[in-house]
DNA sequence: GTCTATAGATCGATAGAC
DNA sequence: GTCTATCGATCTATAGAC
């Protein structure tokens, strides 16, 4: 009996990994059936628009996820410090200390970065602007909470090119921890 | 008469930007005989292990050229804070405020992150442990030049990558320039 | 040293059986 | 909905003429 997926989301998770892993040249429909233990026929039924679709779509369940794991927590909760220390937490369990990369930063630096360059800069622009309002709530100026909020994401992007590069997760924990408290400290 | 290239090295400024602009994966030998305006059979006379040669000599030149002009100023300036001074002067210029990437990081983060490890982690590592001789010669305390050479470090690669998410190369100038200060201010 | 031609593998994508 | 078979294109790499 073949293996049935009840929805295209099913694959998701999977089908961003192996992006992850390979970035979106080197992975292969091959590769992508492998890690989703779907073959081309399935791949292609749940994602006519093949490979630039399914890489779009794991693009709009990650904006999804943040949405409602670090931007809305960010915007909505009452007290702004719990927001962004929400968020923090949020990242660092996301990203696994740096073991996995932020497939947006990964697409906005590599050689996909004008196919998919509103979906990346839109995800960038929500994160800063939520930050900053929740740094604006929480009592900085507006000058100052405009170049923290640029601070914080811009880093925790460099802290997870570091960590990946020197082969270190303490190095993307050290950063995570500097920055939370560059954040809270009002 | 067909052109003749003197050495190898001559073209490894195209290659270098080839690779920066499509990827390791994306940039395919097509591409890179155009960029180079060397046919394939040239490409693999210069180098016989090719496209992972190609990039492997790429990332030595990029090597040699930190060497030259931002980790020997940080080790050797007399005065340590005018050796930070000229890093971030050679920075600034050499990633065009964010507009080309560095692809070391660009490694680090993407799909070719195990082939070019070694050399990846040597080049963070030295760029890292340069700059906090630096800040202790300038004297800090070795904790935190410990901590603020990670996090200049990370902070241009993170910078690096907001700057392309939002196609807004200021975003790098002020970041640099925010880094500038903490590493500068005694 | 540079080129064209091409091998052999793999690519993304499609067709059609079940 | 899932599979296998296969298409044409493109890939890396090689061979050999000049």
């Amino acid at each position: 009996m073949p293996k049935s997926v009840a929805e295209r989301s099913d694959v998701l998770p999977a089908l961003g990994e192996c992006f992850r892993e390979h970035g979106y040249e080197g992975a292969s429909l091959a590769l992508i059936g492998e890690a989703t233990g779907l073959g081309k026929g399935s791949l292609y039924h749940f994602f006519p628009g093949g490979k630039e679709e399914m890489a779009s779509a794991v693009l709009a369940e990650i904006d999804a996820w943040f949405e409602q794991y670090v931007f809305a927590p960010l915007r909505e909760t009452e007290r702004p410090d719990d927001g962004i220390a929400a968020m923090f937490d949020a990242v660092e369990t996301y990203f696994r200390s740096g073991r996995r990369v932020c497939l947006v930063g990964a697409f906005a630096l590599g050689e996909t970065r004008d196919r998919f360059a509103r979906r990346v800069r839109a995800y960038f622009t929500r994160w800063i602007d939520a930050l900053r309002a929740a740094l604006i709530r929480a009592g900085r100026d507006p000058a100052c909470a405009a170049a923290l909020s640029e601070e914080v994401v811009a880093g925790i992007q460099g802290a997870i090119v570091l960590a990946r590069a020197l082969g270190d997760p303490k190095a993307f924990a050290r950063a995570a921890e500097r920055l939370r408290r560059a954040a809270l400290s009002t």
